[in-house]
DNA sequence: CGAGCGATTACCCGAAAGGGTGAATGGAAC
DNA sequence: GTTCCATTCACCCTTTCGGGTAATCGCTCG
């Protein structure tokens, strides 16, 4: 099943702040003859300087990282980069940021359960062009597929509603009346099927729409 | 720094459902004379099967896995082998789950951050008897110390509370009173030094008390 | 056995939430 | 320019929430 036998290794990058992780890559990428791992970065603005120098045929990239989003860091790439595969490597985090990393120029996704072979294939996979999408992965975002998104306005609702705000103290620290939050609510609780408020801070979570 | 240089070398075990992160532990310990790896288990019910089977002296072992929480396998570990040494290897959960995890018989933590070198040190640590607490677990240990615990019947009432359902329906859920579920929630309010409901799940889940 | 605690219920009260409806503004897209 | 949409605001109303206070019951731990 190993293709580029003959041919020059997929060059791979690793971005990831785990380092026992990025052993584990490592070592199952050690023994095989067609990739070759040739950089390595523990946040995403060395990653983005890593792959600017080394130019990776395949980036692995988790989504979770200390300095910015997995997502910017693939948008960041993917402008200077059209070509560039990206394959971001995480556990399951909603499908909002799924498709949001999709959306950038995400080329698939590995859980973190994945196993070596598993991680090898998907590498050679998304370096011969095709996409990589886990079914529990693609079950998740199916699940959304044509809802609406919370506008900037309501995001912003939400997560002060998270920092447990009432209404009330949520438009004087937005500087709007208590009755256009009570609007923006609507529109949220409308928008993520939610039975009240806590309900609605749940679901977001969940779907990966705000973090707490 | 290495001890152990003639002794019989550290046995360990690793219990983690995530294959990379496990080679990555492997990787680490391969070139260590003093200690080798015995046993890897993929979930908590085979983790103990191994641990009986292979008595190691250090246990790596992480906290979410599919079939059993991690604190309820150090649980089974160390009722029936008092003196196992179990580090508890995590991204943090929150102040809860590591208390239970120690109250519970871990020796330790590490964060999945860890560098090899920390892996290796705490391990040794370890199995020398001593107690591996990394800075950050430290602090937000130290963060609630006193703080009083959700009682049961509290916990069913807040998670109830953070699928979105409302007093009186959680009063039918739990065939009492809605008056009841309010004296609960002002418990759990008080408790968990929350503005409201919301605010008590989004506290909840930070501290590892409920998930979602 | 008394003290303490968890669980239960009741009542009163004001504040907050949330549903319905309607409407004005302003910018972006077409 | 007109349509679409986010954002803003208002008024109505009922339901729910949350604080205060007090009491009963049963279990456990000194």
């Amino acid at each position: 099943m190993s293709a580029n036998i003959s041919a020059r290794p997929i060059r791979v990058l690793a971005i990831d702040d785990h380092p026992l992780l990025r052993e584990g890559i490592a070592s199952a990428l050690a023994d095989q003859a067609d990739m070759t791992l040739v950089g390595e970065a523990v946040d995403a603005r060395t990653g983005i300087e890593q792959f600017r120098r080394v130019r990776p045929d395949v980036t692995l990239m988790d989504l979770q990282m200390p300095d910015m989003s997995g997502i910017e860091a693939i948008r960041i790439i993917r402008e200077e980069f059209t070509d560039a595969r990206i394959l971001v490597l995480t556990t399951f985090q909603g499908d909002v940021q799924v498709s949001g990393a999709l959306r950038h120029g995400a080329s698939g996704f590995l859980l973190k359960g994945t196993l070596r072979k598993e991680l090898r294939d998907a590498i050679r996979a998304v370096h011969a062009g095709r996409r990589v999408i886990p079914p529990e992965v693609a079950v998740g975002l199916a699940e959304h597929v044509g809802d609406e998104t919370l506008s900037l306005r309501e995001l912003e609702v939400l997560r002060s509603v998270a920092g447990g705000n009432a209404n009330k103290s949520i438009a004087a620290e937005l500087g709007i009346s208590e009755d256009t939050v009570k609007a923006h609510m609507k529109s949220i609780l409308a928008k993520l099927d939610a039975r009240d408020r806590t309900h609605a801070v749940v679901m977001a979570v969940k779907r990966g729409i705000i973090e707490i």
